[in-house]
DNA sequence: CTAGGTGCAAAAGGTTTGCGGTTAA
DNA sequence: TTAACCGCAAACCTTTTGCACCTAG
């Protein structure tokens, strides 16, 4: 995956919320900021924490409306990971997620979802994969 | 899979149980034979529901807990499908759910996480997979 | 006797909603 | 002008916790 240029990632969120019928505010654009600076996936509560450093007045409502007009948008994707806070990913192709028990980090893993076989007349529209595990660094230690 | 008969089911819980220092309550014993006898991967919530029908007077705090000892023991799992409740599934070998959009109904699927490949170093303990989709009825339907 | 279990009610996250006021097309 | 959006606070839903009482080992 090449990475966007700034001036692409914007353009990428004006052409993705137009086509969703969603107008581009200052808010939403900084919650997309947060979401691309630091991809270590993060929950509503971090998104706003981050946001509001430098938008102090923003509001937890407001990042809540944001990530869900930018997964509308396609532009983001929740993670579950545990009965804990919903995560958000804004790396969009069809991807898992491993989180290492030990050190709670996530990371993004490609699988090969394709080829996941499923009973007859199935039809899969979307994969969420959720490994727990150890990361190599924590497996190391043990 | 060949199905445990009644009695075989009451003998590996009170092992299962046991073999985690925890006890045989009737709660417990409620609890697990509401997720045996229809193994729709019901909430908390609902489980409370049925249960309450053969025991009046059991409460939200025992039924968590009674989950809780029986997923400790090895004798149920958590299922988390989307930001709703935490479902629970009595089935315990390695498997993933697939999730109707249309009509909500989870279907236990057999999968082959054993062949997913993981970047070097990582080491797996549990998948969790879930996938959204239509199943066969209602993918007809459209 | 004492550790574990139960029921109740209150509290604790995380998320959503209602509402008055503001802003962009 | 009007539909979308914001911030605030209250509400909501799911789950956990504190506590008094009870029961099995």
């Amino acid at each position: 995956m090449k990475p966007r240029s700034h001036q692409q990632d914007e353009q990428h969120l004006t052409e993705q919320l137009g086509a969703t019928g969603l107008r581009l505010t200052p808010q939403r654009q900084q919650v997309y900021d947060v979401l691309l600076h630091k991809r270590d996936h993060p929950t509503a509560e971090e998104v706003f924490i981050r946001a509001k450093k430098a938008m102090p007045e923003i509001s937890h409502a407001t990042v809540y409306n944001c990530l869900d007009a930018l997964v509308k948008s396609g532009l983001a994707r929740q993670v579950t990971l545990d009965r804990g806070a919903t995560r958000y990913c804004p790396h969009m192709h069809e991807h898992g997620h491993f989180h290492c028990d030990a050190c709670g980090t996530v990371f993004d893993v490609d699988l090969p979802t394709q080829a996941m076989p499923l009973p007859k007349g199935f039809e899969a529209k979307h994969f969420d994969v959720a490994i727990h595990g150890s990361c190599p660094d924590c497996a190391k230690k043990k």
